[in-house]
DNA sequence: AACCGCATTGACCCGCTGGTCAGGCAGGTG
DNA sequence: CACCTGCCTGACCAGCGGGTCAATGCGGTT
């Protein structure tokens, strides 16, 4: 798994720059319509260039898939209180989704829903998987303090990292004309509701409105120094 | 469209024959990986034979696809109660839903998700689009009953029907070992829960646990006779 | 200057797969 | 029986696209 060549400054511009095309590209036209050549056409080198950085178009799949799973997760850590209360957590870790993908639309196109390709389940379905844990765990919480319902935890877990995907998703193509604020704010409810023990619990939570915090910034595609 | 060649009894038969081949293999492997070989070997004839009863795979992907939603939408009017206020209806229709999805899994991992291909959007989304205003229609019955919250009809639509997508699909792809009739009742909680406008309705919808209809029939794989 | 290794090129190879085609068979009809 | 039409066959073709490779450039080190 770490046999990395050594990589010069120009060098690792270069792969970054193959990375950020071929996102581009899948995100345009999907993973098995975007042929190598595209790529390489679009960074404007050769094609053998292409396996001088990646072992095959499948690893470079994997690895675009990887870091933007990183990416999100970061995010949502910068934009949770870690003081609030769980419910609490779990609205602010969606609307901060919401909006990260929606500015991340072109790369997101790619690993919201996981079975583009067959070969590509794991690595996008164990990547879910981290999400979902997460939040299982704050419903857990959520449960034992009294402010979710008491139902089955993964599978309620399950749902909410679903919905968020779902709604990404509709943005991203068109549907749905709402603001992303708006709609990062419509799917905070929608989850709050869904798990809320009742709904004083779902009003409260709902008035201290208190937005999550920052990673409003787009990835930089290529931008190096 | 419409030059539906002439087939006799036998013709007919043996183009099903393939449909239900070439779902199967969908299913197992993806669209993209099937190819019309494995399809008419699996269903023992020539690969030319492939050519008499369809365009091309595309074609084939599009009847298959079309035929689906039709016999889902169907399977739904016939699960809900005509007589029961929107937000059952619409519960019924959800739980009817999960349980036809789960029945006739080896259909639906083709088009739950609508991105499996560039070229599917259309079919797939435009079935979507309908059973997305099947219940947005309700929802705003709903909302005027004083039964649903107030929020935008059509996103809420949205969501609904991708919880219910989602949740088939965790069913289908082995997550959720949760029996089927048992997840159909979650997946209806959730929405009930989702769209309520106080819990104090909720709640009564839940109660009255009246299960939907009938439509637990498999679809036969072509058995004609 | 001689050397080395990262970086880059593009022509070439080859397997795969969608799609074609010329022809053969069976059963119904005149 | 001759004939037509729907059904069926499998060898064949063509193009596409992933992946290779021998050759070259180029900047830094000794």
């Amino acid at each position: 798994m770490e046999d990395e060549r050594r990589l010069t400054a120009q060098g690792a511009e270069r792969k970054q720059q193959l990375l950020d095309c071929a996102a581009q590209l899948f995100a345009e036209r999907g993973y098995a319509d975007t042929r190598v050549i595209d790529i390489v056409r679009a960074a404007g080198v050769a094609k053998g260039l292409f396996y001088w950085y990646f072992e095959n178009k499948e690893q470079l799949f994997r690895e675009l898939a990887e870091d933007i799973r990183l990416r999100l997760r970061r995010s949502q850590g910068e934009s949770i209180d870690p003081d609030a209360d769980a419910l609490t957590r779990i609205r602010q870790g969606c609307e901060s989704s919401v909006r990260f993908m929606a500015i991340n639309a072109p790369f997101f196109s790619l690993l919201e829903v996981e079975n583009l390709d067959r070969r590509f389940v794991d690595v996008l379905r164990t990547g879910t998987e981290v999400h979902v844990n997460d939040v299982a765990t704050l419903i857990r919480e959520g449960i034992a303090a009294g402010l979710i319902r008491d139902d089955d935890p993964l599978l309620l877990a399950r749902g909410v990292v679903g919905i968020v995907g779902l709604y990404s998703h509709f943005h991203r193509t068109g549907r749905s004309d709402v603001p992303i604020d708006e709609l990062a704010q419509f799917v905070g409810r929608w989850v709050v509701r869904s798990l809320a023990a009742d709904d004083e619990i779902a009003r409260s939570i709902e008035r201290d409105g208190s937005r999550s915090g920052p990673a409003e910034t787009a990835i930089e595609p290529a931008a190096r120094g």
